[in-house]
DNA sequence: CCGACTACTGTTTTT
DNA sequence: CAGTAGTCGG
């Protein structure tokens, strides 16, 4: 931390106005350039409050904040993430969109019970055409901002598929839904702001002034809307600083544009760039090991990593029976470590490429008497007994919540059940009121009897006081009161069971938070507590509780492990299929499949002196026992081949196209071995009848690859087919109709060729 | 209307 | 395997 800056570092730090590009490397102190950068800004007079540092993650904006406050302590430069940023911005002008300022934000369950009901409103099958699917196209739609109506358009003009056709009917209901309930999801979270600053001049103005100088951490990652958003506060004030790399781009698949770097020096005029290839974090194996890696990408600019360091230990692979004995080796490895040789437990991470991973590490840390942490997807927020509370404080701020009201009418038990909740529903459709304002009026839904009356009332009123009571009380006693009145714990208490009591723990962690919550707050801020609470549970994932200094192992995904680093790192699962992951493979897209060498790059970055690889001989998944075969990308490194593995050799680079088919052929091989073949009985294809189903494994009529042809639309490709019960289906790629389209195999016109 | 049981399905990655 | 959605009987 001590040391200078380099010329490179320098140049981007000393920087005054207009737009810079940082293309920074792995390890190449980008957080140094940006938090120097932010302090030499200040003591040349440029006031702290119109200098604004966006980031993706809480993490990395925690991260940087705090370095800025070891610089230059006690200054107020505002650091958010996007996300936070937009809710901030739309808390300020709700109306301007649609919203009240109480809006709450949904998360994932929320949005596919959103999609789910309005599929159900449409009459769709939301059992065989998974609401889940709808729902990732809208959102990658809306990530590249294209509105519903330009989705209808384009469908139209015979672009899409079947699923297409159901998008252009949810589309634009969902987004009305999410007006009316007054709640946004994430992506809404940025489209209302890009909206704001489309088409309100005068406050694209008003904050393009406030915030003169803007920094953006990770702009690769930047999806089409984010881009906008940054566009829109530099249009007067070009002072734009964006650092970022497009061989650590791992989040294609979430809309995220890399491309976004190079049209950077198109939109804005007299670009500075500024390259930070020196890697001054890992050892030289480790660097060397990354830049052969990534130098297989073919769509990049080439740039050659170089370190000042040492050469170090070599990389090593090497590979176990199964995922027990490498979890326990490599567990019993760092316990080893620590004891033998110095380490402590923050120094070692172990990163997997899938969640699914995790729990076999985390038995054999326990095992062995290791502290860990783990980054993982199920976030404390997301489980049951807490989502039920947020859910009661989301409907008290915000009734209009439907997603939250219907979780929690009838929770606990009050015998407010289905049909109760469909009156309700319509009573509140035909009077264009909100469901808890239906709920409300109960007394004027003649069906509904006086039996189910009651506890209605009860609930409303529930709600009604409780929401009367935000103006003066604090977020925790909000919570006690109403564990206290709907007698909430009594639900866990019962029995001495594990579980349970855990579930009465995670209660009072809530209550917990809440306090730590109300005490940054201080005594200054009253009334809009409850909502600083809720924003703080949506947009805080488990991952942001990632404390480097606790002394712990750190266990997440590749994903999650970008922008750290550790002094020794375990990379776990280098097998094809789970990397490159066997969905990037499938789809054939040579742009996914370089992500997956990117994320293998950036786990291979984060180790500063040790880097381990291990694989498996067989690997049980989804309570299957299968037998591997060696991630493709290792042979793509200088490895130490460890424990009798057949030394592959180091390949040059290939042609990309060979690298695809060389995967595809892999991942068929290993999974052909061992697939039962499909069995379809009559029944289960009249219970699919024109269904649509997700691609899940092959099926024998077609296999993926093969060539077939429809009577209308002429020759295809298969690129995906299921077999299994229940569903049956066979996913065609017509190349000269630019149509990808889904068929039942029980009525299915297609023909094998060859 | 509620709870219990059974089928089924699948997770890449996250704000 | 494990979590969930959907079904059935009281």
């Amino acid at each position: 931390m001590s040391q200078s800056l380099t010329v490179a570092q320098q140049a981007a730090v000393e920087h005054f106005e207009g737009p810079l590009l940082v293309l920074a490397g792995p390890g190449s102190g980008k957080t140094r350039v940006i938090t120097h950068r932010i302090a030499r800004l200040i003591e040349r007079g440029v006031p702290a409050e119109t200098i604004l540092a966006l980031t993706f993650t809480n993490k990395a904006a925690r991260e940087m904040a705090s370095r800025v406050q070891l610089l230059m302590p006690g200054c107020r430069v505002q650091v958010s993430t996007f996300h936070r940023f937009c809710s901030r911005l739309l808390r300020i002008w709700p109306e301007d969109v649609g919203l009240k300022s109480s809006f709450s934000i949904l998360d994932t369950t929320d949005q596919l019970r959103l999609v789910r009901q309005i599929m159900k409103d449409c009459g769709y099958d939301t059992v065989h055409l998974e609401p889940r699917r709808i729902l990732n196209r809208m959102s990658r739609a809306r990530n590249d901002l294209v509105t519903a109506e330009t989705f209808r358009r384009r469908y139209e003009q015979r672009v899409g598929d079947l699923v297409d056709a159901v998008v252009c009917d949810v589309f634009p209901r969902y987004e009305q839904q999410l007006l009316s309930q007054n709640v946004v999801d994430f992506d809404a979270l940025l489209l209302h702001v890009v909206d704001i600053l489309t088409n309100a001049p005068e406050r694209r103005e008003c904050l393009d002034e406030q915030f003169r100088f803007i920094l953006v951490d990770e702009y690769q990652d930047t999806n089409q809307a984010q881009y906008r958003i940054l566009t829109g506060l530099s249009h007067s004030f070009p002072n734009v600083c964006a650092t970022g790399d497009p061989d650590q781009s791992i989040y294609g698949w979430r809309g995220a544009r890399p491309d976004n770097i190079a049209h950077f020096e198109r939109d804005f005029d007299g670009v500075k760039i500024v390259m930070l290839d020196e890697n001054f974090r890992s050892s030289a194996a480790i660097v060397d090991c990354a830049d052969q890696l990534i130098a297989f990408n073919t769509r990049r600019h080439p740039r050659k990593l170089t370190t000042p360091n040492p050469q170090g230990a070599p990389v090593r692979l090497r590979r176990f029976t199964n995922g027990d004995t490498e979890a326990d080796i490599v567990a019993a490895e760092i316990a080893h470590g620590v004891r033998e040789n110095n380490r402590c437990y923050a120094d070692f991470a172990v990163f997997y490429r899938v969640n699914a991973l995790s729990r076999s590490i985390e038995t054999a840390l326990s095992r062995h008497g290791v502290p860990y942490q783990v980054a993982a997807g199920v976030s404390f927020y997301e489980r049951a007994e807490i989502r039920d509370l947020i859910g009661y404080l989301r409907v008290i701020e915000n009734p209009a919540d439907e997603s939250a009201l219907t979780r929690i009418i009838n929770r606990p038990a009050r015998t407010i059940g289905e049909k109760t909740l469909l009156k309700i529903r319509n009573f509140s459709a035909q009077h264009c009121i909100t469901m808890f304002a239906g709920a409300c009026r109960c007394d004027e839904i003649p069906s509904l009897t006086s039996r189910s009356r009651r506890p209605l009332e009860a609930f409303t009123d529930l709600i009604r006081r409780l929401h009367d009571a935000t103006a003066h009380k604090s977020v925790s006693w909000l919570i006690e009161q109403l564990l206290a009145e709907i007698d909430y714990l009594s639900l866990w208490r019962d029995h001495d069971n594990e579980i349970d009591q855990d579930r009465a723990a995670n209660v009072h962690e809530l209550i917990s938070a809440a306090r730590q919550y109300e005490q940054l707050l201080g005594e200054d801020e009253d009334g809009r507590s409850l909502q600083g609470f809720l924003e703080l549970t949506s947009l805080t994932s488990e991952v942001d509780n990632v404390d480097q200094s606790r002394g712990a192992v750190t266990l997440m995904t590749m994903h999650a492990a970008k922008g750290l680093e550790f002094p020794v790192v375990y990379v776990l699962g280098l097998e094809s299929g789970l990397i490159p992951h066997e969905r990037a493979v499938r789809d054939g897209n040579p742009v996914s499949f370089e992500e997956e060498r990117r994320l293998l790059f950036v786990a291979v970055t984060r180790a500063q002196e040790e880097l381990h690889l291990t694989q498996t001989y067989e690997r049980t998944f989804q309570g299957q026992r299968r037998s591997t075969i060696p991630s493709m990308f290792l042979q793509e490194m200088p490895l130490e081949y460890g424990d009798g593995i057949p030394q592959t050799p180091c390949v040059t680079a290939p042609k990309l196209d060979e690298q695809l088919q060389q995967a595809r052929q892999r991942y068929e091989i290993a999974h052909s071995s061992h697939q039962k073949p499909a069995v379809i009985s009559g029944a289960d294809l009249l219970k699919q009848h024109e269904a649509v189903s997700p691609a899940t494994d092959q099926s024998s009529l077609f296999p993926v690859g093969s060539t077939v042809r429809h009577p209308q639309y002429g020759r295809g490709t298969v690129v995906s087919a299921t077999g299994g019960t229940g569903r049956a289906t066979v996913t065609v790629h017509f190349e000269s109709q630019n149509l990808e389209q889904t068929f039942v195999a029980s009525h299915c016109p297609l023909q094998p060729v060859g």
